[in-house]
Formats: C-alpha cells, structure tokens, sequence
DNA sequence: TTGACATGCAACCGTATGGTTGCTAGTCTG
DNA sequence: CAGACTAGCAACCATACGGTTGCATGTCAA
C-alpha cells in the first residue's frame, strides 16, 4: 500500500456531488447558516431569503443528498442540522491538490537549480 | 476589523463559481491532470477520455472562467496550466465553515457540562 | 504550396437545474 | 373542532449544462 490508504472511509472520489451541491449561492448560505450549530426549519431558512419556501425547500434536498446537511421531523417542522464530513472531504481535496502542485513546483525549481 | 481582514486578495465570496467548475467529474480529472506541473494542450488533455475535443475545450473554458487554469498560445496549440489560487480559497472555505461548526459544537459542551 | 495537425466557432439536442404556483396533508392550539 | 402553521407533491417554465457534429481558420513541415 502506498499512502493513506483509507484513514477515514473516504468514499474514493465522490467529490463532484459535493462541489455540485455547494455551486450555488443560497446554498451556500444555508450551509453557513446551519454550521452556526443551530439546527433550523425550512421556514427559519426560508424567512431571510427572497426565494419561495418552496425552493428552499429544493436547495435543502440537494444538501442532503450530498450529505451536508439532514433533517429530523419534530411534530409538524422539519429540523435540519449540518454535517461536517463533507466539507471536511472538500479541505482534503484542497490540500490533495495543492501539495501536488507544490510538489511539482519543487521539483521544477530543483531543476532549475540543477 | 475582526479577523483576517484581507491578508489576500480575496475576492469576497465568489466561492459558489469555484465550486460549480469543480462540480464535474472531467473538469476534475482535468485539474488533477494539470495540477502535476506540466502545461497540457486541448488534444493531449482529450486523449484519455472518451469525449469529444470539443467537449473538453468546453470544460477548460469553464476551468479558465474560474480562474483555475489559464491558456498559453504556442504556435498552432493552446497550452493549459494549473493556476492554484481558487483552489485555496477552495480550502479557506472550508477550514472557516469547519472553525464554524468547531467552535459551536465546543459552545454546545460547555453549555452541557456547564 | 500542400497536407496534416490543433483549434475555434456555431448550431443543435436532451436533460438537469433553479424557481414558481396550486393544492393536499399532518400538527398544534385556542 | 376550527383555524393557523409547517411541510410535501406535482406540474410547469426558462435557462444552463454537457455533448455532439460540421465547417472554417491558423500553423508547421516536407
């Protein structure tokens, strides 16, 4: 085995979905919303924005499938809280590339160096 | 001011363009292939996939909109190289919202145990 | 100069996406 | 129970997206 062969369950390159769902403006504000720890209801969500609670509603789906976010039924609301794997998954991706980059302008300027 | 009142640039969230670039899983493969250091033409980036010329220069111009990769003409072909900032704003993102939701579950603790 | 090669441009296509509206169905509460 | 509140479902719409094909253009090399 080479390197980190699966500290973490890590779901070998589902990164896409994750960017996918993050691609968007409102869901982006509901993600930072939630990560505040609180969890809140679609119509706590739906209250700031302009956007029908309908679409709210659609964003708050296209988070859950990409597993940023779940909800719990409490009586008659819907309570959705944020999960952390994911965007964790995203920083990895992060540092994934940029060593590799990194490491490739090493190597180049130990070249250059000769 | 708060905190990292601009040690960079940092062009104000503009994250959601960033994430909608990296949201496909060609453009992916495409920045792993680039992040590796070496400038890259339409045809060679073409040559493993299964997809049309074409369709691959769509997504690089997509990549270039992002700022994630940018063209270099030489002679008859358009070289591709991997520019690594949007990547690492791609990281700050996020370590902010991971901070976010540290800090709360570390409010939640305290609260608990009080 | 003539191909062969590397791209660019434009039109076209099917499907996904972001939004809306209208209507229905649980769930509290007075 | 009745009304108010929270949410789900379905249909519909315009536009964006991923891909393809066809044709034109620029460039290198024999």
């Amino acid at each position: 085995m080479s390197h980190k062969t699966s500290s973490a369950p890590h779901r070998r390159r589902a990164y896409a979905p994750i960017f996918a769902a993050l691609a968007d403006e409102t869901r982006l504000s509901i993600v930072a919303k939630l990560s505040e720890g609180q969890h809140r209801s679609i119509a706590q969500l739906t209250e700031g924005t302009r956007l029908t609670r309908q679409a709210v509603t659609k964003h708050l789906r296209v988070l859950e499938r990409a597993k940023i976010v779940h909800s719990v039924r409490a009586g008659r609301e819907n309570l959705f809280e944020f999960d952390p794997a994911p965007i964790r998954q995203v920083r990895e991706y992060a540092d994934v590339v940029s060593e590799q980059w990194d490491q490739a302008l090493a190597r180049l300027k130990a070249f250059v160096e000769e």
